[in-house]
RNA sequence: GCCGGCGUGGCGGAAUUGGCAGACGCGCUGGACUCAAAAUCCAGUGAUCGCAAGAUCGUGUGGGUUCGAUCCCCUCCGCCGGCACCA
């Protein structure tokens, strides 16, 4: 016999009770308005971050997440709330199209195989999702909504007076494209050969792709844009009322980089052109204008051609063609040193009248501020490395306030050599200064961000069209009842390589009419991951994107976020977080939805290391299959090790041992209540009774009540867990077992180990009364503080710090019966010897501490 | 370079308005059961010294505040994550 036996026979009954879940639909949630909604109970909507289906399946890292929400919405509805949790499909995605350029397969076939793949794994782990709200944002029915939100936002502009989207008929001015939301725009661009498209800036990291690793070039090319920086303000200060770790804010608030600061104009000297052009920089330290004694444009910038001099000529123009050609990559690389090209032309400081040198140069970026700035060797480290390697002059103008050189000195401290603001501190003279600037009209407050638009636009097969025609040059939405657009059936999904789509390959698709062709690029896979939780609410509706009354229902409460818990991994801390809040209040400000936020509370889990600390990969050859772990485990145990391993937001690796040892505490949880015939079947242990439990259980049944109820709150899965270890380890030698304190710890541990405390309930049951026949029709249990209440407490006694002795007082003793029973124990006496005793500090209930030397 | 987080037994981790460091689990050691093993149950398990009672040391490093510090402050070291010429 190889089998070996299962410790208990989770193999049965975990499937049965996966497929009576499944059959009963006891996990569908109505929405208001639906036979069996009740509107007496508060809504709770707890959602994951739903999966990309890849080839792979699902490794241990998915499910790590998804164990803590179904414990939280099985805690929920036991608590008697209407609670939403719903999974779904982010579907569009390069696996897919890279598996069709190669075999030719349509991306939908292997899509479809994939999800059932990933569907069958999350049963298999007894999740409590509705699938009946199920989303996959490659089906038709779900993008026809994710175009028609582009539509609204292409039909929309940001009003600065309002301070928030409006349809674009609003717009007072005469091109109204100039103000979309969605725009077409010839920009450098981040373009990537090796995949073949263009890639958002927050998908490129270090100059290569954050898929693949490809290199990442510059160049300008023709792209759709979408004004996510018209919202760079809320998008900062609405994250306060935020329940998200303090971390995430921050990379959100660093990302959107929103810094204060003047824009000050220059006049270009000598100008021999016609008007007065004048070169407008930003800067954070206006203060500083005094040293300024150069100016540096970005090679890029419009201005160069008109102030560069003839015999510069060829020195910027060779300049500007290195520039070009440089990647990101080298850029980033070459960033240790400064280089530069003088242009030949002067400027004008409007502080002091003096004729400064214009420069160009790569550390300057034409895409921030106004691609211009003035040269403050002095007190920036950057413009200090220029100067001196091109020996420009440097002028100090703020005094440190300690005894550091005033050279290089970056901090805050006393304007000097700054007629204007001499003597002043330098933040009275930041403001000193733009004033005077403002009063002579060449200049002015200014805030700018790091953020940029982003780019939306992809040259890829396997994502959403655009609902955009294109006719005489000019781009035009389509009507709403033309959605979806649904992409052309291909026979080679093969990028072009020069920056065509493969859709421009559908020659029959892409006529619209006799004078108009569709759009060809496709939208990113980010599209549809930005509003899969509002079609949660509503999945099945055709009529519009999501229900006005489930909407409201779901996605509203009193807070500002809708969700009110989020889980994730926090690589989407800056991309889908930013993106998807972006395009939320845009529909806010149009009046589709309830609050101006989607995520009320979020929480990042931990990565899954693999049992070598190295973190899982297939070339390491250290990746757990869930799969493999249930077989041989059950899926209870798989869950309660994902919880127990440790804190849900720290990274932590696996351990087979580990996942041995929950197995073993769910074993022993099935041999409290079970025991083996001798034909060997189990049966209900003869040690179960219908008595009370006797002080010390009930103390201890309550304790764990009280700690796992706190526990879940708190998200402390791990602790929740040991607590319950220690009810199990307490009642394991007990003679006689009352059925009340076993039916209370199979609520408790039911949110964790859904099946076999489901199978248990079952059969208590049978043959005790008194209880509801189904598990998930108990209401949660509460504890009784009065059943806590100690009458005795230990008082530990310390010599100088050191614990020397106990003792047992009653609850709240008075100090001085504590102080003269710690004095007369026998040990502390023989410490003390003879020694004097200085102080005794006494902590009521806890501790008596004797100073004495 | 800048910003953020973390550092506790052989291992995962617990403990915080500053009050018994090491809950719970793994591993290990011994015992019971067994012809034997597995499984299960019981006991022990931070280090050093000691037959023992007990003593000393101990939460990355060094210092400080305090009757008392894993917890608060300063210094340094290490690891992880983010940003990276952002004017």
């Amino acid at each position: 016999m190889n089998e070996r036996r299962k410790p208990y026979p989770f193999d049965q009954f975990e499937p049965k009770w996966q497929r009576r879940w499944d059959e009963s639909q006891v996990f569908h949630t109505p929405n208001p308005g639906e036979g069996g909604f009740d509107p007496a109970r508060s809504k709770f909507y707890i959602l994951d971050m739903f999966p990309y289906p890849s080839g792979a399946g699902l490794h241990v890292g998915h499910p790590e997440g998804y164990t803590a929400t179904d414990i939280i919405a099985r805690y929920q509805r036991m608590r008697g709330r209407n609670v939403l949790h719903p999974m779904g499909w982010d579907a569009f995605g390069l696996p897919a199209e890279q598996y069709a350029i190669k075999s030719g397969q349509h991306p939908a076939v292997t899509t479809r195989e994939n999800v059932a793949k990933f569907k069958a794994q999350l049963k298999r782990i007894g999740f409590s999702y509705d699938w009946q709200r199920e989303v996959n944002t490659t089906d038709p029915h779900y993008y026809k909504w994710t175009q028609w939100i582009f539509l609204k936002i292409y039909n929309s502009w940001f009003n600065p007076e309002t301070n928030k989207a409006e349809p674009i008929s609003t717009y007072p001015g005469n091109n109204p494209d100039e103000v979309r939301l969605a725009y077409v725009a010839d920009v450098p661009v981040n373009w990537c050969a090796g995949l073949g498209t263009v890639l958002a800036n927050e998908e490129v990291i270090d100059g290569k792709s954050e898929i693949g690793g490809f290199p990442v070039v510059r160049r300008p090319m023709r792209q759709w844009m979408l004004r996510i920086t018209a919202y760079a303000e809320r998008l900062a200060s609405e994250l306060d009322e935020l329940d998200w770790p303090e971390g995430i804010k921050l990379l959100q608030r660093n990302w959107i980089g929103k810094s204060e600061g003047a824009e000050i104009d220059f006049e270009i000297a000598d100008c021999a052109l016609s008007g007065p052009e004048k070169i407008r920089v930003f800067t954070t330290r206006p203060d500083t204008l005094y040293g300024a004694t150069y100016m540096v444009l970005a090679p890029e910038h419009s201005l160069v051609d008109l102030i560069v001099t003839e015999e510069q000529w060829p020195a910027v123009r060779d300049y500007r063609e290195r520039t070009a050609r440089k990647s990101d990559l080298e850029r980033t690389e070459l960033s240790k040193h400064k280089t530069g090209v003088f242009t030949g032309g002067f400027a004008i400081n409007p502080a002091n009248g003096e004729k400064i040198p214009i420069w160009i140069a790569d550390y300057v970026l034409l895409g921030y501020g106004t691609g211009a700035i003035m040269g403050v060797p002095a007190h920036d480290a950057r413009d200090l490395e220029f100067a001196r390697t091109f020996e420009l002059p440097i002028v100090e103008v703020v005094q440190p306030q300690g005894d550091e050189p005033a050279i290089g000195f970056v901090g805050e401290g006393v304007a000097i050599n700054s007629p204007v603001i001499n003597g002043l501190k330098s933040a009275d003279a930041k403001k000193a200064l733009t004033e005077w600037l403002e009063g002579r009209g060449c200049g002015k407050q200014a805030i700018n961000y790091k953020l940029r638009d982003w780019l939306f636009s992809r040259q890829r097969y396997w994502g959403e069209p655009f609902p955009i025609v294109w006719e005489n040059g000019k781009h035009r939405a389509l009507e709403e009842r033309e959605l979806p657009v649904v992409p052309p059936e291909l026979a080679d999904y093969k990028p072009s390589g020069s920056g065509d789509p493969p859709l421009a390959k559908a020659t029959d698709w892409i006529r619209y009419s006799e004078k108009a062709t569709r759009e060809l690029n496709t939208m990113p896979q980010w599209a549809g991951s930005c509003w899969y939780y509002l079609r949660f609410c509503d999945p099945k509706n055709d009529e519009r994107f999501v229900g006005e009354e489930a909407e409201r229902y779901w996605m509203g409460g009193p807070k500002p976020g809708g969700i009110d818990l989020y889980v994730g991994g926090t690589e989407h801390a800056v991309l889908h977080l930013l993106y998807a809040r972006f395009w939320h209040k845009v529909l806010f400000d149009l009046g589709y939805l309830s609050k101006p936020e989607p995520f009320q509370r979020l929480v990042n889990q931990g990565i899954i290391l693999g049992e070598d600390n190295q973190k899982m990969s297939k070339s390491r050859g250290n990746v757990v299959n869930p799969d493999d772990v249930i077989d041989q485990h059950g899926a209870d145990a798989f869950r309660c090790y994902e919880m127990f391993m440790g804190p849900l937001e720290q990274m932590k690796p696996w351990s087979m041992r580990g996942v041995e040892g929950v197995a073993r505490f769910l074993a022993r949880v099935w041999r409290l209540m079970m025991t083996e015939n001798q034909a060997g079947n189990w049966e209900l242990s003869p040690r179960l009774q219908e008595i009370p439990p006797d002080k010390a259980q009930q103390k201890i049944v309550h304790a764990t009540i009280k700690k796992v109820t706190e526990d879940i709150e708190t998200l402390s899965f791990n602790t929740a867990i040991s607590q319950m270890m220690v009810l199990v380890n307490a009642f394991t030698n007990a003679p006689v077992l009352p059925v009340t304190a076993m039916r209370t710890l199979l609520v408790l541990l039911n949110p964790f180990a859904p099946h076999i405390t489901s199978e248990l309930w079952e059969k208590l049951g049978e043959n005790f009364q008194g209880a509801p026949l189904n598990i998930t029709e108990v209401g949660w249990p509460q504890h009784d503080d009065a059943l806590l209440a100690q009458q005795e407490v230990e008082i530990v006694v310390q010599i100088n710090g050191k614990v020397r002795d106990k003792f047992r007082a009653a609850m709240d003793a008075s100090e001085e019966t504590l102080k003269s029973s710690a004095r007369l124990l026998p040990k502390i006496q023989e410490h003390l010897g003879g020694k004097e005793i200085r102080k005794i500090v006494v902590v009521p209930n806890k501790i008596v501490n004797i100073v004495a030397n």
